[in-house]
DNA sequence: CCTATATTTCTGTTATAACAGAAATTACAG
DNA sequence: CTGTAATTTCTGTTATAACAGAAATATAGG
């Protein structure tokens, strides 16, 4: 499904093995596992290395290097949202913070303008604010948190509308 | 940047576009506006009003399809959240449902792989519940709760590690 | 009901990204 | 050092998706 996902099939395909995977695997194995190319799995195993998903390990005795993918779906999901945020959500927060500058010094720009390119650049960092807090909370609270769903708005004060 | 998104330049063109545009536009004139094909700017439309980011708006005396864009930002969030989920997410609990019950009746699968897939579908679960419950709460009340932060771990009784 | 205009669908082309195989580099053993 | 095995980088090919233009369909006005 992967190639839906905004990855390619090949680094899906090695993620996946290697997360059923039982015991450690080298390049070799995964490329005749597979059926693809041993470059198109050092590309895979490198992006998946850059994403933290998977890791090296060294075995004994065995020059080759030997990978296992993380197994925590917690820590798999921790992770995968630390690389978008920094592959897609940096990099727009970015441009828009261009896009405001430039907006206020073009005389141009009609104000409904500018006024939505601030309230984008106010939800990312609203959000962007909120996942970095998030990140720090240690998982076991996190997970409870999430059991809760939206229980969270009753046990807050929040029912009358009223400030905290 | 919508290419890295996942979405095609074109779409996301379209999207900016009326995003910021101060009155409805019709296809005409997005396309002279964009420099891009009328059958491109067609399709665009179609996968934005999909996502439910756009809307057609009847303008009195033409003929012509208008067209404005969601400009609440927490609102269009929440419609890309849902889009994913239906085209990424609901897909992928079916596969994986499929992978379980599969593995379930096959005695060459090792006990770990079972279990491996039998998590992930169990944070699956966790989290589209998780979503489905938060989608329901008002709007103000989610912003006030992504104001909190990580405070709302300390305001409920997290602190211990004690259960609710 | 017919005509004009808007919109969508279809088809072919082009651009982009994935992938394979070869070449080059790196790392280690002796 | 030197040779060998492992890995990465480079280059060309192939597959896929984006896009344009043409054809077909639909919609409203007369």
């Amino acid at each position: 499904m992967g190639s839906q996902w905004g990855v390619n099939r090949s680094v899906a395909q090695v993620h996946a093995l290697l997360y059923l995977a039982v015991d450690p695997m080298n390049a070799e194995q995964i490329s005749d596992r597979l059926g693809i190319a041993r470059s198109n799995v050092s590309n895979s195993l490198k992006e998946l290395v850059a994403w933290r998903l998977i890791r090296r390990v060294p075995i004994a005795g065995d020059r080759r290097e030997y990978f296992v993918a993380e197994v925590d779906v917690w820590e798999m999901a921790l992770r995968i949202a630390q690389g978008r945020r920094e592959r897609e959500i940096d990099p727009a927060m970015s441009a828009i913070s261009e896009c405001v500058a430039l907006a206020q010094d073009d005389r141009a720009i009609a104000p409904e303008v500018l006024q939505r390119l601030t309230e984008m650049q106010g939800f990312l960092d609203n959000t962007t604010r909120w996942y970095d807090q998030m990140r720090g909370v240690p998982k076991t609270q996190l997970i409870r948190l999430v059991g809760l769903g939206d229980k969270v708005i009753k046990l807050l004060n929040f029912a009358g509308g009223k400030r905290k």
